[in-house]
DNA sequence: TAAACTTAGACCTTTACGTCA
DNA sequence: AGTGACGTAAAGGTCTAAGTT
C-alpha cells in the first residue's frame, strides 16, 4: 500500500461527501446539505468511511456485562459507581450500577441527570448507526424498547452521534488535504532530485577521467554524494564520479553540503 | 389552489456531568 | 484531595418539510 493508496482512500472520503453535496448544491441551505450528507434512512452507511469511533472498544462486550445488562436495566442514570465499574469491569459492579439507576418515571420533572450508557447499549446503538444514521419513528421506538431507554434518549444519542461523525468527517477531510500537500511537496522534491541525478550522470559522460581541480577544493557529502565546490574558482567543479573517493575531503559538518 | 397554521424531525449551540491524568 | 481537559448525554432554540385547515 503506497502513498497513492493512502491518498486515494482519503480522497475517496472527500469525494464521497462531494457527491452528496453536489446533489444538494441547488438547495442553498446548510441544513439541507447536512441532511443530504446522511441521506435519510438507509441511503448512507457511515461505516463505509471506516471512521472508527473513539469508543469502538465498546463493541467488545464481555460475558459479565451481557449477563448484567440482561437484567432489564431501566433508563440509566449514573452515579459514583460508574467509575468503579470502569476500573473493575466486573459483574458485581455492573449490577451495582444498574441497581442504582432510577426509573424514567422517577425522572419526570426532576433536574436532568447525566446517564451513562452501558457498553452493550452503546454497542447496539453503534451497530444501528452503522446501518442507518437516522431512525424512523418505528425504528426508534423498537430500539428504545430493546435497550430499555426512552425514545428521546435514542433520538438524542443518534443526534450526538451524527454530530460526532461529522466532526470526524471534517477532520478526515483536513487530514486528506494535508496529505495531498505533503504528497505534492515530496513529488516536487523527487523530480528535483531526479533532475540532479541526470545532470550528474551527464557530467560523468562529458568529462570522463579528467579533473583539473585539486582534490582539496571539493567536498562531498558521504550520505548523499552531493559535491560542493569550496574552491575559489567556480570553473573548477569538474570531477568524475568514478573517482569520487579521490576528492572526498573530511566533512566537518556533512549536512552542511546538503 | 394558495395561504396560514401545526407538527415532527433534524441540526446547532450550550450546559452539565463523569472520567481521567 | 483538588483541578483542568475531554467526552458525551441532554436541553433549548431554530429551521424546514409535510400535513392540515
Amino acid at each position: 500500500m503506497g502513498f497513492d493508496d493512502i491518498c486515494n482512500t482519503a480522497l475517496g472520503l472527500g469525494l464521497g461527501c462531494l457527491v452528496k453535496q453536489e446533489n444538494i448544491s441547488q438547495l442553498d441551505h446548510h441544513q439541507q446539505k447536512k441532511k443530504q450528507l446522511f441521506l435519510k434512512h438507509d441511503h448512507f452507511s457511515p461505516s463505509l468511511l471506516s471512521l472508527a469511533p473513539s469508543y469502538d472498544t465498546c463493541a467488545i462486550i464481555d460475558a459479565h456485562q451481557q449477563q448484567a445488562s440482561s437484567l432489564s436495566a431501566a433508563s440509566s442514570f449514573s452515579n459514583s459507581s460508574v467509575k468503579r465499574e470502569r476500573d473493575l469491569g466486573g459483574e458485581e459492579v455492573e449490577l451495582e450500577r444498574i441497581c442504582s439507576r432510577v426509573s424514567d418515571e422517577d425522572d419526570e420533572g426532576s433536574p436532568r441527570k447525566k446517564l451513562r450508557l452501558t457498553r452493550e447499549q452503546s454497542s447496539i446503538l453503534e451497530d444501528k448507526f452503522k446501518q442507518h444514521s437516522t431512525l424512523s419513528p418505528k425504528q426508534k421506538q423498537a430500539l428504545a424498547e430493546e435497550l430499555n431507554l426512552r425514545p428521546r434518549q435514542v433520538e438524542v444519542w443518534f443526534q450526538n452521534r451524527r454530530a460526532r461523525f461529522l466532526t470526524k468527517l471534517k477532520q478526515t477531510e483536513v487530514n486528506c488535504e494535508l496529505l495531498k500537500k505533503c504528497y505534492e511537496t515530496l513529488t516536487e522534491e523527487n523530480k528535483r532530485l531526479q533532475k540532479e541525478v541526470e545532470e550528474l550522470k551527464s557530467l560523468k559522460v562529458t568529462a570522463p577521467c579528467y579533473m583539473q581541480v585539486g582534490a582539496a577544493t571539493l567536498t562531498m557529502c558521504p550520505s548523499c554524494e552531493r559535491v560542493d565546490n569550496v574552491g575559489e574558482n567556480p570553473s573548477t567543479t569538474l570531477f568524475t564520479l568514478g573517482q569520487k573517493s579521490h576528492f572526498i575531503t573530511p566533512f566537518t559538518h556533512p549536512s552542511a553540503a546538503c
